[in-house]
DNA sequence: TCTAAAAATGTAAGCGCTTTCATAACAACC
DNA sequence: GGTTGTTATGAAAGCGCTTACATTTTTAGA
């Protein structure tokens, strides 16, 4: 590990330490003739200043944290990409962290990214760590919720109302004459989003008087397989179901392949509807008719807000509202008159 | 930004900075009293060390870096959080830069990551620009790549040789008696992978004297949207093709999507294959025959290998090669007898 | 040609941390 | 009680960098 640090520059190009510092970061101080020689030297030796060093002295890292739930999920790996790219733009490099939906290893990403010094960070939802928050409080370190603007929070936070998202949906749903409803939600613990789908879902039914049994809420992981054993289960107990409130595409996804599996026509005996518009569900036969939230913008606001809080900018917006609308497509469709029965469900035709 | 530095902790424990340090890094020479004190210090005053600072007294950061393409793939985020957690069981962070495909913002990355003092970097198959790579060599950074083994490199790898994986598949649609093929591939340009890939696929059907025209080879993102374009081209180029090969199983669910809206039946008209193994292709319907690899071991295993490089293990593998197999599912089957001409395409009938 | 202002360069301190070496405190032994 | 280990703590240097300040060189005005 033969590093050269900027001594070796300094000696090799037989100037000091500072002019080399000077020649790197405000080149018009230093004259011409020097610039270009330590410049050569620089790429001859192939010299890279060392950020660790540099951020010590300076104080400021030029570094922005991001803590994302996982990476294995288009919707975060395309909000990321986006939120990069507004950073770089900026002038910051991103450090990103996922937690597996774990609020102690969210805190303990967030540790890590403070003992790095990042100079802001981006938190997912507002289920953190009370702790946690607190941290970056005392620390003064600017951040931003993403996602979420219905829990209470303190601070700042880009996205849009999860509970009254759902509910787009929901009332569609309804408009088309279903009764009787599943839902499919992801893991709510610790997760304010699953949390205020499954809500929103619920506080719209209630208020047409259909009260939802336990058993017909399912939640499991964001996987298709897990999501078809879901339907299966929301099936299995109550046949009568005609619609499937799904909390996020994957599930909505696997939901459809598992009714095609079994053969039951969607949307004709079973409509489904997702939430996020991933890209394939507008892809997929029959199409998905799902939530669809404007992402990139909530990751571009999100971007620019944190370094509207770094620049020390007053009077922020506390909350950033972006934009989300419902999409109708092929999988969803008016209730079925009568519920299909299916053949060894049908009452034995009596012989006469 | 009010930063609590070792210093802080020291006087408000009423001893010395190196006793502080002492009581986190070697708690065992410090005695039980002053450890508490110390330790209930920081924790009242949120001291967190600097890991900058700390990275530059111990010459090492404890941090390794991933280089890859996108993070909007599910192979790559599958694979990342596999190497994450390898790594963190080795006690090392993980630092992740994606390149959009782009050789130059690589080797901006790779030099961003040297200067943040990784001890160690994963570069994604072997495309990387020479001078990178040289940079890593003379600082003597412990480099791995992952994904590729067909293509020259020196140094180490992990993954599998893309010629050869591809062939799998080809080769299970020549003994399905296809005689006419269309290939969607990703953009090969800086692609070892993609290259390999294609040629691959080419030198098998050239080895059973099937040429094909460049007219048959369409490239385009890995975007479903792209793909079904994609599909059109080619059925456009050349309608007798009864068989696509795919770079990449998003190409292939496309291909598959676009068939299915043309009414085009997936497998007794057209086969496809794809490859990678998607969570999605083993779910969707019909399901797709593709190659399947072996991600998570084939990061794991590069993990491994880096760690063993950083820790100076002499001797180490220059490849390892992780396993692909083929999987045929619901989306090949044997070429239809005569290629079914749509209506228009129809002679007409002679009037007599 | 001399002098003063301006421009270019160097010196040295210090960012927050770890660690070597020196010193102090404490046992344990005769 | 003095001596020797043994253990616990502190003082200070230095990791690679930037920058205030001091110093030198250049420029230009008279």
């Amino acid at each position: 590990m033969s590093t050269v640090t900027i001594h070796d520059v300094a000696t090799a190009a037989k100037v000091s330490t500072a002019t080399v510092s000077r020649a790197l970061n405000r080149p018009e101080t230093v004259s011409t003739a020097l610039r270009e020689k330590i410049n050569s030297v620089i790429k001859r030796l192939g010299y890279i200043p060392n950020a660790g060093a540099r951020a010590l002295m300076l104080k400021r890292s030029g570094t922005i944290g991001a803590i994302v739930p996982t990476l294995d999920n288009a919707i975060f790996a395309q909000g990321l990409a986006e939120f990069q790219r507004q950073l770089n733009q900026a002038g910051y490099q991103l450090l990103v962290s996922s937690t597996n939906y774990d609020p102690v290893i969210e805190s303990t990403q967030i540790n890590n990214l403070l003992a790095r010094g990042v100079e802001g960070v981006v938190l997912f939802g507002t289920s953190q760590e009370r702790d946690a928050l607190k941290l970056l409080k005392t620390r003064n370190i600017p951040y931003i919720h993403v996602g979420s603007l219905s829990t209470p929070f303190n601070g700042f936070a880009s996205g849009y109302d999860n509970k009254e998202a759902i509910k787009l949906g929901v009332q569609h749903l309804l408009e088309m004459g279903h009764k009787h409803f599943g839902i499919l939600t992801g893991i709510t613990a610790d997760n304010d989003r699953a949390k205020d789908r499954v809500l929103g879902a619920l506080e719209l039914l209630a208020q047409k008087k259909i009260l939802l049994k336990p058993e017909v809420i399912v939640e499991c992981h964001y996987e298709l397989q897990e999501a078809r054993l879901g339907l299966k289960k929301l099936l299995l107990s109550d046949p009568k179901i005609t619609a499937i409130i799904c909390g996020q595409d994957v599930l909505a996804l696997g939901a459809l392949l598992e009714a095609q599996n079994q053969n039951i026509k969607v949307p004709k005996d079973l409509s489904i509807i997702g939430f996020d518009d991933l890209e394939i569900s507008r892809h997929i036969l029959p199409s998905l008719s799902t939530i669809h939230i404007d992402a990139i913008s909530m990751w571009a606001q999100a971007a620019n807000h944190l370094i509207s809080q770094i620049n020390g900018v007053e009077n922020l917006p506390k909350k950033i509202k972006t934009g989300v609308h419902l999409v109708i497509r092929g999988s969803t469709t008016t209730a079925p008159k009568h519920k299909k029965t299916s053949a060894k469900e049908k009452p034995p035709r009596r012989v006469v």
